[in-house]
DNA sequence: CGCCGAGTTGAACTGAATCAAGAAACGTGG
DNA sequence: CCACGTTTCTTGATTCAGTTCAACTCGGCG
């Protein structure tokens, strides 16, 4: 799993090895099975994660109980609740497996020593951050600007196999909907 | 003007004098009147701004020709097309002053310069796309889950002076309804 | 088996968009 | 400093995308 995590880096910056062997002692491997929780709404997010394997999502709940997704998090990616994690202020997002993950966590106190003893990860995450601020932009506008089918066809695009990892009704709440309502559309998208 | 920017940049980071005087060689000075474009859709967005005094919009225009607006960036904050900055790609967004401003431009050769011979603000830009993606995320699962009304009344909180310095139909725009809708808001919150 | 979560379908409802028209405010030139 | 056109804001009537509520199906799993 660290050799994934030094791949994903290695794609942004050049460290050398004994950089990363240091990075190595300040993360904490975690298997976190389906459906168990990484953080919980209420809780301050104590570590930012890397997904080697698997999937989660984060997501609030609202008062009449639906859950809105603020993100899905593959193989890859990162996920934490940024604010809660800088502020150590209580957190609204719960960050829950969607299958079998294989996580590396990395506290604060780890994050900003690594931050302050290997400089270069200062780059690395501000083109992480700088990455997701754009892909977040966009998704914002979409939601503003195009209707719900033509989200849904954009996720299709932008995720080909979320519609074989994710249930249906997470993926309407992901895009600002109902499950009524995406199904209907996706009923309509197969006749028409 | 560049007595505000250095004051921003030092809520942040730390810099020597030499440091931030090398900084100030690689900023152009501009004055846009109002109505002006930074930015025309279409165009690559060759500069980051800092908006020393003054207001400015980013906005995309959908097929209808109606606008959508991104951000409105006061005195202190940044502007531009991160994507087609850092890709040099045609950007979708056009950038409008809305009022008489004065700003500081940077473009991406001289920005990718100053990463390199102040790393330091590798740190400062990342606070700040940081900052922005907080925000960003908030904005999107507030369109996703509150009412229009609640939109709004979020943005008069966090920015009181915004409807003495924007049209409202700008404002409609930001929060994602028509004008219409945001007048007719505006008109019950007054009687009830 | 029976139960539970996921997905589908129908009918009624609603928040907001659209279309249309008028009123108020603004600014620019004479 | 007024007159005129333009932009901004308001109000009303109608339409529509998506929600809500409710009932029913299907597949897995204890």
């Amino acid at each position: 799993m660290f050799e994934f995590l030094h791949k994903k880096i290695n794609e942004t910056i050049d460290i050398t090895d004994e950089q990363f062997e240091y990075a190595k002692t300040l993360f904490v491997p975690k298997q976190l099975g389906k459906k168990r929780l990484l953080l919980e709404r209420g809780n301050t997010c104590i570590y930012t994660t890397f997904v080697g394997k698997g999937l989660l999502r984060s997501f609030t709940i609202d008062e009449k109980g639906n859950e809105n997704i603020l993100q899905f998090a593959m193989e890859g990616w990162w996920v934490g609740d940024l604010y809660s994690f800088l502020t150590d202020e209580a957190s609204e997002y719960t960050i829950e497996a969607l299958e079998d993950s294989q996580l590396l966590l990395i506290t604060k106190p780890s994050w900003d020593l690594l931050l302050e003893k290997v400089p270069a990860f200062e780059r690395y995450f501000r083109v992480l951050i700088q990455n997701n601020l754009i892909a977040t932009q966009r998704r914002l506008m979409n939601t503003m600007t195009i209707s719900a089918e033509e989200r849904y066809i954009k996720l299709l695009q932008d995720f080909p196999d979320i519609s074989q990892r994710v249930p249906q009704h997470m993926i309407a709440s992901y895009i600002g909907v109902t499950r009524e309502t995406l199904s209907r559309l996706r009923s309509q998208m197969a006749s028409g």
